[in-house]
DNA sequence: ACTGGCACTTAAGCCTTGAGAGTGCTAAAG
DNA sequence: CTTTAGCACTCTCAAGGCTTAAGTGCCAGT
């Protein structure tokens, strides 16, 4: 089918149109790569790879341009990982290195990610679903209204305020308290909401209704998918690079960055046994997304990937950096995130 | 100098140009709007408009459109507020009705804007300095860590873990925390970095190293301008309706959006005293967003004003329902955000 | 199996041309 | 003094026709 030579125009033919954005033709391939035949026989391995879908012509006297799956086939032979230079090591390690908070973490990864690539940078907050339980409180704010805070193994802090529809005694708060971080120190959060569901039998008849509202709370919080949902985005002055292909590059990635569903789905297709996915065109199985290709890698600590982080794209990208670049990123954010 | 029917002339103008995006002849002008005059009287009037500089021609024989000038003009002569209609306030309350944390407002509120104005909108994270202290803690992590939680009078949570060089007594920590408490709690930002400074001075000579570090801490979360400093943006999309003007629109908003120097500045604008800011084509003083223009409006309660935000878009935009929209946006965000 | 040669196709650049829109000016009318 | 009608002038824009350049597909020869 497909011999040696043949992976090799391929692999040229992609180079030079990621570089070139041109469709390139038998000549210039020949002159451009040391390939030691002439442009006819290429032109003979172009039709088959063209008959096979790898190729396509723009129009009947035009070179050449991959399809999807001729950028498919390419990343998958794509067997050595580009290294990164010293330059861009140390770059990760200094912009990542001052962060405070999570807040902090996932604003410089997305600058770092978005500069690194010169693409469209997208990182996730680190999912609360898959963090423990740090520490919790319950705070009297007075007005019958309590604070709780929330805060992971991740780093990450999430409170939220409960109106509850009567007077506060501050013993029972504290007696409160005290239950729950014994319940759910250290536990995963569904864990955690499945423990505190029946405490309020615990307390006094009185109390049941209080006591009843604050986990109901906390639960939701526990279990709050919507903020497994937020992302960081950066590097959008990157498209400006495309201008010449508004359409096919610059529409779709803007509408894709305001449609978090579909970035979530593609972001969650890096997982830790598949540490970086490529979704190419089509691949995506977004209708507004047929023509760019997104790059997502998950990062984590040994035990656990807490989200994922990734670039979004034209179709003509530079793979090989863009892959080694973002598996690099995801990789330090991971350790950074795991310290803090 | 330019009497009622020349301001009429510059209105009509505005009005055609935002609405069709093509510079505007003088027969077209009196088809459209009832001058009452002929063609001939408007291209005089058009004349003396462009010799002030309100307005600009393309090229010899094409229309006129309204220069920086022309549309500062008609955005002063702009007296009567457009009204929102039910359909907008009802949208407006029960899009932000659901909040549940500050996170949630900011992205809520952003959304909210992009919608209502068709533009790119922009929302300033409630300031730190100008908040109060609502609750303080000092929690114990173990491994000679502490984590501080600050939590502001308008919602916003700040939380640090320090590294101490040293064991930790959990009776140290809430004598600690007690003092702490009662030297911050309701107080400016400012003023209670200030009132903790010298706070190690009470503490035995073994404890002042592991205070002084809690301290510091403390005083930098108090008066961290980098959190003032957070955005939430949306709509971006948006820009999508400008895809033919794609170098004086699109591009410049792109590179403003990852400046957030400059944002921050134009949104620094709107303050209480000028609860509206218009910034348009070279008032905005930044040269990359010299075709565009910011409609900002500061947020907060009665007493202060927390944040501001705003939108970004063409020159070429409707000023009368951008400006109200923006300001309703800002009162209502003002008082869920002094609600929660 | 590869190569050189050649006819064929198509897009892209360039020029010209004509139509259309809009102006500025002048002279007349209110 | 202001407004209007008329008219010559300027400039852009779209369409058509022409040429050029790039690149292909195929065939016959090594």
């Amino acid at each position: 089918m497909l011999d040696e030579r043949k992976f090799e125009v391929l692999r040229a033919i992609v180079e030079d149109y990621v570089a070139t954005q041109e469709p390139v033709g038998s000549r210039a391939l020949v002159t451009r790569h040391a390939l030691g035949v002439s442009p006819a026989t290429v032109r003979n391995d172009m039709m088959q790879l063209e008959e096979e879908g790898y190729l396509a012509q723009p129009h009947t006297s035009a070179g050449r341009v991959p399809t999807d799956k001729g950028y498919r086939l390419f990343v998958d032979q794509l067997s050595t990982i580009k290294p990164l230079s010293k330059g861009e090591r140390r770059a990760i390690e200094t912009f990542l290195e001052g962060a405070v908070d999570v807040d902090d973490v996932m604003q410089r990864s997305v600058r770092l990610l978005a500069q690194l690539t010169n693409q469209v940078a997208v990182v996730q907050y680190p999912s609360l679903t898959r963090s423990t339980v740090r520490h919790l409180d319950i705070i009297n704010l007075g007005n019958e209204r309590v604070l709780l805070v929330l805060i992971t193994s991740s780093g990450r802090v999430e409170q939220r305020t409960v109106q509850i529809g009567a007077k506060l005694d501050d013993e029972l708060i504290s007696q409160l308290r005290q239950k729950l971080l014994s319940l759910t120190l250290g536990e995963r959060l569904p864990t955690a909401a499945l423990n505190i569901a029946q405490l309020a039998n615990d307390f006094a008849t009185d109390d049941r209704p209080i006591v009843a509202a604050i986990v109901a709370a906390l639960a939701q919080t526990f279990s709050n998918e919507r903020s497994d949902e937020r992302l960081a985005v950066g590097g959008i002055d990157n498209l400006m690079r495309y201008g010449s292909e508004y359409e096919s590059v610059i529409e779709p990635v803007l509408t894709a960055l305001e449609e978090h569903v579909v970035l979530l789905r593609l972001l969650g297709e890096a997982t830790q046994s598949k540490p970086v996915s490529v979704r190419i065109g089509k691949e995506t199985g977004a209708e507004t997304l047929f023509s760019t290709t997104m790059v997502a890698a998950s990062y984590g600590d040994e035990e656990n990937s807490y989200a994922s982080l990734g670039t979004i794209g034209p179709m003509r990208m530079d793979y090989p950096g863009t892959i080694s670049r973002v598996t690099a990123v995801a990789r330090y954010v991971g350790q950074t995130i795991s310290q803090s």
